[in-house]
Parts: structure tokens; sequence; C-alpha cells
DNA sequence: ATTTATAAACGTCATATTTACGTTTATTTT
DNA sequence: AAAATAAACGTAAATATGACGTTTATAAAT
């Protein structure tokens, strides 16, 4: 393995977490900061995606692979390579030069862009060099370079994406309400479902198993708990080629 | 403008077009030969996409529009960037080698891919240094690169793509029967629909515009001709958010 | 122990859409 | 004028959706 970085092609990750208690769907992103050489002034401030070069001898699904490795230790998480951005003053904002002159960056690279779908619980914040931090997607920092664009458009594709696709599962606990997905389908399109025809809709399925198991802890009659079934919904599920134009 | 062109990052086009006289879905492609110096043996001799080095000051969508006008002179069709492809190999099979130390090209270079979707009549394959052929994308011939899983990957693409949004019509003449419609859907999405239910849905859509005038030429019955209007579809389309999982 | 509050869960009906067919019509060819 | 044929129209059942009202299980309050 060639780890010699190309200089002007990067992966940059958007990193998407559900959080079932504010019912938000955030980002996670990176602190960025530096200082004047003195000290006396701040240079930069504010957030990034995380990203990085390409290997010479590495795909570029490995590279956003190791990315995220890299960011929260996990690997075997939904990804999906959803758009290149290369547009020639994507790097050359004023306020993201002090940082690249520092960096060393290529101005012209190319990033390929990738989301993660992944459990917020599994992340773990603390034990890593860098800063990191969850925002909601409705919500978000101040970002360097074009990466506010980059996580826009990755949520774009998530809403239509996950109307297609049972991907809204990558994000949720394995055992999880009806009333968790349609909370996360809600914070994920911004619209609101009816609660009766949402549920009945749902439960209708054959991959979404009642589990022998109640929710605890709650001061309220508890929910029933439900998995999702990859290898039902595999089996069964048959593509409807219904044109909605 | 700088026309300095980044040697490690290509866009490379996928062309589809609509015969509708075989009801075949058609990819562009170029002719692609090589003989040894001497010109005893030939080296290389198939087929590939059209594609180009970006250039340093250029969007990658600038870029993409950029070759295909040099490909059929035609610009303002409907363009999507679909995927990055950027595999370690996906240059260096046996048989590209000789035209890669031909052309000088990078092994190592990252293409951004794009599909346009326009009308076969209005390509003139005639005019232009290039050999250029239509071939199937079910009949595919022998291609260079990994450019027949490009172009696999993009019909992948369009097929959702068709579904959801009315770009079916970017293949038809301005004027079409409703039968030519349905006849490019079941092209694309290679399954068959009931011609009467097809057309009921059809017709009752506001932006499928029924004209004055009538096929000619024709020994049978007629068809009625219709219009797509792309200004009533923006206004009256709002997005259903129906979850199909 | 009983009541109260509340979120979970079930039920119903009207409407819209889809699916699966049969029939009629307009035109060219014989 | 008849025959052939693709275009175009029609209908009924099944399924899915949208818009609501009602019941149920639990914890907390009395």
């Amino acid at each position: 393995m060639k780890f010699e970085k190309i200089p002007n092609i990067s992966v940059d990750c958007v990193v998407f977490g559900y959080d079932t208690i504010t019912k938000s769907l955030n980002v996670l992103v990176m602190k960025r900061y530096l200082e004047s050489e003195t000290g006396s002034e701040v240079l930069v401030d504010d957030y990034v995606l995380t990203g990085y070069h390409v290997y010479e001898n590495e795909t570029l699904d490995d590279s956003a692979t190791r990315v995220l490795k890299e960011l929260t230790g996990l690997t075997n998480q939904y990804k999906k390579q959803f758009k290149a951005f290369g547009d020639p003053d994507r790097l050359t904002n004023e306020k993201d030069l002090p940082w690249i002159k520092n960096e060393g960056f290529n101005l012209r690279t190319i990033t390929i862009a990738y989301y993660f779908l992944l459990k917020t619980e599994e992340v773990d914040l603390k034990n890593s060099a860098h800063q990191k931090k969850w925002f909601p997607v409705k919500d978000l920092p101040e970002l360097g370079f074009d990466h506010r664009h980059i996580i826009l458009e990755a949520y774009e594709d998530l809403k239509i994406k996950c109307l297609a696709e049972p991907v809204i599962f990558e994000l949720l606990p394995d055992k999880f309400t009806i009333n968790e997905v349609q909370d996360l389908y809600q914070s994920i399109l911004g619209i609101e479902f009816d609660n009766r025809n949402f549920r009945r809709k749902l439960i209708n399925k054959k991959y979404i198993i009642a589990i022998d198991e109640k929710q605890v802890g709650v001061s309220k009659k508890p929910s029933q708990l439900y998995m999702f079934s990859k290898d039902i919904y595999k089996k069964i599920f048959q593509k409807n080629y219904l044109i909605s134009i």
C-alpha cells in the first residue's frame, strides 16, 4: 500500500446521526482553530467536515471508510458517495486562506463527498485528538470552505433516499418504537404524518417485527418495541415501478 | 481562463439517446483505434466514452458541458453528475496500456462521470473528426477502461431518475404520442405497462398537452400528438412524500 | 384503592389510485 | 365496401391513502 497522498483529490464525509431525545438530525463536524503566530489574533475559528486526501493506491470508497474510522472508530456503517465538488473557488474564501497557507493544501482540490448514517450512541466523542461536535442539520455552525454547501446537498440526497430505501433504520437503535421512526422521518423530511396512518403502514410491513419487549423508564404507557429485518426486506422487497411524475 | 489541464482529473460523459424506430435506449461512444508503429498489429480497437481533463479554472459542470459540445455540438442538454470513479486500477487493464502510453495519461486519474439526455435526431454524427456511434445500452460493444461499468451505473441512476422526474421527455421529440412515451419507459425500465392504464395516467396530467396535430405517414389510425409543458409541470408539481419502502 | 393524566394503540369510512380486463373507433389497405 | 389493425375509450374490483374518533395501558396524584 502506497501511502502517498494525491495532492488535489480528497474525500469529505458528512456524518449523520439522529438524537432521539431532541428529535434532531445531526451532523458531526470538527473544530477548526488557528491563531496568528504571535497568538494575538484568532485567524480561523469555525467547523469543518472531516476529510482527507485520497492515497495513491486506495479506492475512493476505502478512503472514505478510512476517514470515518479515524473520526469515529466505526467501520461498516451505511455509506453513500453522493457528489463530487470541484469548483475552482471552493477553497478560496477569504477566511479559509490562512488555514490553507498553514496546512499546505492544493488550492484546486476536488473532493468526493460521502455521507454516512450511524447510530449516535455508537460514537464516542471523548477519546479523540480532535474536537468533534454534533450540530442539527437545521442549525449548523459557521463552516469552512464549501462545507455548508456539501452538507446541504448530502441532506437533500438523504431526503430522497429515505423515501425509497429503508435507510432510516441505520439512524435508529436496533430496537425502536413506531413513534421513533415517525419522528425521524418527520425530522428528515420536515413534514408531519398522521400517526394512525403512519403506524398502520409500518406495522403492516413484514420486515418490521414486534419483539417481546416494551420501553422501560417512561412515565406513561410504555411503547411496543420493534426491529427491522434487513434479511426479510431483501427477500420480499420488489421494486414498484410506479411513475410518480 | 486558464486552459491548463489538471493531469489526474477528468470528466466522462455518458450520452443517452432514444431511437423511436428500434425502441432502443442508446449510448453514444467514440471509436478507439491504435496500430503498432510498424502498422503490422492492431493494439487497440474498441470504443470509449468521451471525456477530457478538467481545466484548472473550470467547474466540473462546465467541463462536462464543454466535452458534450465537442462531441455533439449541443449545449443546454439535460445533464447530471452521477458518480466519481477513481479505483487505482481503473485505467490499467492490459488492453488499455498501449493507449495510455500513446496518450500520456496519468495512471491514477479520477473521473467525474455525467450523463446527458438528448434527442437522437439533434446529433449529427457525420461532421466530426472522431468516429462516433450509437449502441443500445442493452448491447454495448467492447469498451475501454472502466467505461462499461460507468455506463451501467449511469443507466441504473437513470432508471431511478425517470420514475421520479419527467426526464423522459428529454429523450423524445417535442411532439410525441402516448405510445412513444410508454415504449420509452419500457425500454428504460425493462418492464411492460398496460397501455390503457398508462394512457389514462399520462393523459390526466395537466402538463401533457394534446396538440391539434396527428401522426402522418402511418398506415393505420394515426395517433394524437402531445407535448410536455415544463412550465406547467413546475407550477403544479408538488412533491409527494410517499414512503415506499 | 381510586382517580386522573397522558401517550400508545386500535378502528372506521370516504376518497383516490392502481390493476385487470373488454369494447369501440378511426384510418389504411385490400 | 370489407377487412385489418393500431389507437383510444370504458368499467369494475382491489388496494392504498387521508382524515378523523375511540379505547387502552401505564405512572402519578389523590
